[in-house]
DNA sequence: AGGATAGCTTCATTACATCA
DNA sequence: CTGATGTAATGAAGCTATCC
């Protein structure tokens, strides 16, 4: 049915954005309007003691059968719903409410495992991004390790023989094979970076 | 085509029962 | 007795199918 399809919809986008408010709004904007707030709804006149009526409990067995019909199928046609009011002895209206409520336990019920769902792997990528991070600056070290090794060198090539054509060796020369040699190609960039874009990052860590 | 209506749903809320 | 919690019940509003 269509109706169910869309109903579906709305209920996956009621969840997003239960969760993650804005992201709604940025999927559908042209949908969002504001909520028209509900009136309230008045108190009963009747006093139920005075009037005789009691609310009642379901027996464990009326809400086994129940549950086992819900089991089956959470929708309720007119034809079942009164199969299982005579069943149970119950009013069809009792029936249907019942199943509404049960639906509506239903869905929270399945929210919050949604939720618990999404967090866990929120959390997951979060600790994955702060390895990446750390991996990132132990390369960053070695590097910079590497390049002062490497004015060592130049530094003591150049005092044994200043007239050498060796002398002409510069670092333009040697920093392309270097990443090469660190097995970093596609990298580059990444060391262009501003150093506090990593110490801002790390602090994910804390966040876990 | 389009308004009226019935019958369904969800959602928010109220009212009552029960229990610690 | 009282406050917290669970759940049956209610009312509003929305959607769809059907009728006229």
């Amino acid at each position: 049915m269509r109706a169910q399809t869309q109903t579906q919809v709305d209920d996956q986008m009621a969840l997003l954005s239960q969760y993650y408010p804005g992201i709604y709004d940025q999927l559908m904007p042209e949908q969002v309007e504001v909520a028209k707030p509900r009136r309230r709804r008045k108190k009963n006149k009747t006093d139920a003691s005075s009037s005789g009526f009691r609310k009642r409990k379901l027996s464990d067995e009326q809400v086994s059968l129940l549950e086992q019909n819900f089991g089956d199928e959470h929708k309720l046609e007119s034809e079942r719903k009164d199969r299982i009011a005579a069943e149970l002895g119950l009013d069809p209206r009792q029936v249907a409410v019942w199943f509404q409520n049960r639906r509506a336990r239903w869905k929270s019920k399945k929210l919050e495992e949604e939720y618990s769902k999404l967090k866990t792997e929120h959390d997951s990528t979060v600790l994955e991004k702060c390895k990446l991070e750390t991996e990132v600056l132990k390369l960053k070290e070695q590097l910079s390790e590497a390049e002062k090794e490497m004015n060592r060198l130049l530094e003591r090539s150049d005092g044994i023989s200043s007239t050498s054509p060796s002398s002409s060796f510069s670092m333009e020369a040697i920093e392309a094979p270097l990443f090469g040699e660190f097995g970093m190609e596609g990298f580059e960039d990444v060391f262009y970076l501003q150093e506090n874009s990593y110490i801002n990052g790390g602090l994910d860590w804390f966040n876990i």
